[in-house]
DNA sequence: TGAACACATTTGTAATATAATATTTTTATC
DNA sequence: GATAAAAATATTATATTACAAATGTGTTCA
């Protein structure tokens, strides 16, 4: 996603509006101001705004019927593997709850990645992913961040795997693993650990062992949501 | 889906735009024509193209930019689980080679939704299933069309889940299961054969038992990729 | 040769007018 | 007085025109 100051007049409004709808400024089902009261609000013209309310339309947050108004969709509706859909979601309630929701969809979508990169991926894209193990192992060495090179690691699965609509879910794999780091800054496990565990998915995907690679990112995964129901279980005692 | 004919002008425009992107008319990277060629092309004004234009912005289809005009995005880019992308891309290539990498994703996403199902479904979500079923079974014994309770199953099963990111995918499964219909209308299972494996879905789901509920939609999945592959081996013989 | 500047093209934004549509109010008829 | 038809009204939908901003291209001048 561009900067905000690089996007124009209406990318910006869209932003805004989109936001304020996820965070729940307007009531559900009925709602939003006018096209006229929301050029006043932003000092703007009306081609602007009817702009940003056909973009927030495509993503399926509002809608708008003459003489109607623009009412608010059901949350239902909303497109949540749309970008920014998710992005407003999680700056409005970015909670333990919404990474477990993240990481059950992870628990479905990567180990099965996984399994057809073993199967199907091509030399190029395994190569990638070998690429990233590297600069896992790297970064754990120089104590540099591994952040990155674990993102572009689940990332050249996903694109491995052959099938575009896994391929299509690195943003929201992405935007998942980085909620994840930050929940899990001061994880006890060792920077090579982790290195080595990704390591172990590699190998598999390498040698062709589908079952292996799935069960493999499987555990991986399911580390994760040990560790966030121990802190959900926390929070909910701390109460 | 709204019918075309109640469609406002600049929703089908976005439409034709949509369908004729993604059937490659216009080449990858650069490509349509100026918006002012768009307005005589299609005899409308500048507002309503520019209306599309946004809307497919916001699907990830183009961009633009002044000077340079409107580009296509490469298709990575392409938001594959807005319902209007998928379903121009089924009109543009409908093929068998799609449909398995539509069951792959169910594959993924249905198991785990059983499965989650299975362990936090409500009584009042699990009761939808269970009617799902009933009209299956009604289906048939009086010969009726199974098609629309088996779709309302398996979104019932996404509902269950608790988990919006599977719930989202609702349009996507039934869209893949409308693909199915197609190719599996004289299939050798009996109506009633269909109904009885649904049903033990069902049951595990009801009794609670995650695993089983899992392994019992994997494997209803999975007799359908196992007879598409068959398909895909047939027709590639053919040729 | 190269850098600055002018120019042309295309999208971005604004303002205004008219049409379509759905709600509300009024009016007319029984 | 009740009900249905018609008119008024509010809001989005579409069209038109004008100008601003951005960006690539070419030309001129040092």
């Amino acid at each position: 996603m561009a900067r905000i100051e690089n996007l124009n007049l209406s990318q910006r409004v869209t932003n805004e509006l989109g936001k304020s709808i996820i965070a729940g400024k307007y009531g559900e089902g009925s709602g939003l101001p006018t096209e006229a009261q929301l050029c006043d609000e932003y000092g703007i013209s009306r081609t602007a705004v009817r702009e940003a309310v056909k973009m927030l339309a495509a993503k399926g947050l509002i809608s708008s019927r003459p003489r109607q108004g623009i009412r608010v969709e059901p949350p239902e509706n909303w497109n949540l593997y749309d970008t920014s859909v998710l992005g407003w979601m999680l700056e409005s309630s970015p909670s333990l709850l919404v990474l477990k929701e993240f990481l059950q969809m992870r628990l479905a979508i990567e180990p099965q990645a996984a399994a057809l990169a073993a199967r199907h991926g091509s030399p190029e894209a395994i190569a990638q992913i070998e690429k990233a193990l590297l600069e896992m192992d790297n970064a754990a060495q120089t104590h540099g961040s591994i952040h990155e090179p674990d993102l572009a690691f689940h990332t050249a699965i996903l694109l491995a795997s052959g099938n575009r609509f896994f391929y299509q879910l690195r943003d929201f794999i992405t935007t998942a693993l980085n909620v994840s780091f930050q929940y899990t800054t001061n994880a006890k496990d060792s920077l090579q650990t982790i290195a080595d565990e990704h390591r172990k998915i590699y190998l598999a995907i390498k040698s062709g062992e589908a079952e292996r690679a799935k069960n493999m990112m499987a555990y991986l995964i399911d580390e994760a949501m040990a560790y966030i129901e121990l802190k959900i279980s926390e929070s909910a005692t701390a109460e």
